[in-house]
DNA sequence: TCTCTCGTTGACACGCTGCCAACGACTCAC
DNA sequence: GTGAGTCGTTGGCAGCGTGTCAACGAGAGA
């Protein structure tokens, strides 16, 4: 790293993203409370007060870099292969994992490190509202899309705790994490047939 | 509320009590870092360095109070009814979406307000690993743990996110969500039989 | 080279947290 | 009943982190 030429004048926007690309480091290997401001702003190569010019807050900070990395990836699932539900689901569970396992350091922190402030929610909310069509428009293109939307969000939910199982706790090997990502995609797909069984 | 007769001494454990159960309103109703100690002591009618004298951090009483909701009651699922697997589920969620409605509120700001530190995942995960094997105890006592604890564990997951639908963004009522927990339980105790089929 | 724009800096004020020594309510022996 | 000791409780202090703001100066255009 050569010396970062303090004071430099750089365009807004390429000054942003250096301040996002120091942030999203340091919030994926420490939890919000440990990174300090001036941690950030060193990290980026600039003063202090500059983080809040341009993000107003710590705080606003962070929700950007949460929106960067929930944001779902530009490659879509259109190379998806043909064939039955099963096979189409197996095919996108595999892409996702091997997404996963790449990012694997940020990706943890993020379907871990969330929640609990509404605006952060929010920007969770919105990410798998978008990864939600995506799945849908890729596994389910003739059924209407409402029934199944929240049963797909909700499946989203298990993904993160699959993913921490198996690359936090270890209780499950990645074979297992596909299995039982694609049982649980396929019955969230082919209900809700138990609605008309219900008590 | 009568005066809180500042100053008086009580017994530790009595008092740890008051002072978590101040923190509990608190912490369920504003997110950790928008409470102050300030806050907390004055909640719980006492001073502000008593908080640190019996939980050493603020930090240290959030834990504590994270650790109480957590913990699975005392009502047991031992009056579940007798039956297939699948009434048995039933019952099982029908239990829970009781209990869930009931403490609305403070079961959302858990589900939701967890995550991010160390501790915090530890706890709750501890708190999983009681339920699941309440879980599998109830539903599947004849087959051994090991494999299906990891599933089970991934399927919570996909409870709180299904409870957010629910509760929170409406996307669910309470008769979709409790047949997409049914699906999705009985599809990951079925499992893994897809083990056999992967790629 | 001069001037203007605006990206950038550093210091300031304020709030919050953890620490600690002194206070005083309660208990128990006499 | 009274005195002394215990320990729950208090309030102020020191340090840190954040957001604000006025001034600086690098870069572009005339």
């Amino acid at each position: 790293m050569t010396a970062p030429a303090r004071g430099r004048r750089l365009d807004p926007d390429a000054r942003r993203e250096e301040i996002v690309a120091g942030a999203l480091r340091l919030f994926a290997a420490h939890p919000y409370a440990a990174v300090s401001t001036t941690d950030l702003a060193q990290e980026a190569g600039v003063a202090r007060g500059l983080i809040n010019h341009y993000f107003g807050t710590k705080r606003g900070l962070y929700l950007e870099v949460v929106r960067r990395l929930t944001t779902i990836p530009e490659v879509a699932v259109a190379e998806l292969p043909p064939g039955t539900v099963d096979v189409r689901a197996g095919a996108a569970v595999d892409w996702f994992l091997d997404a996963v396992e790449r990012h694997r350091g940020l990706w943890l922190s993020v379907g871990t490190g969330a929640a609990g402030d509404i605006d952060v929610d929010a920007i969770l909310a919105e990410a798998d509202e978008i990864a939600a069509d995506r799945v849908l428009a890729a596994l389910t293109p003739d059924a209407p899309d409402d029934p199944y939307r929240a049963r797909v969000r909700s499946f989203f939910g298990l993904v993160r705790s699959a993913s921490r199982e198996w690359l936090v706790r270890g209780t499950l090997d990645r074979a297992g994490t596909r299995a039982l990502l694609v049982d649980v995609l396929l019955a969230v797909l082919s209900g809700p047939a138990h609605l008309d069984s219900q008590v």
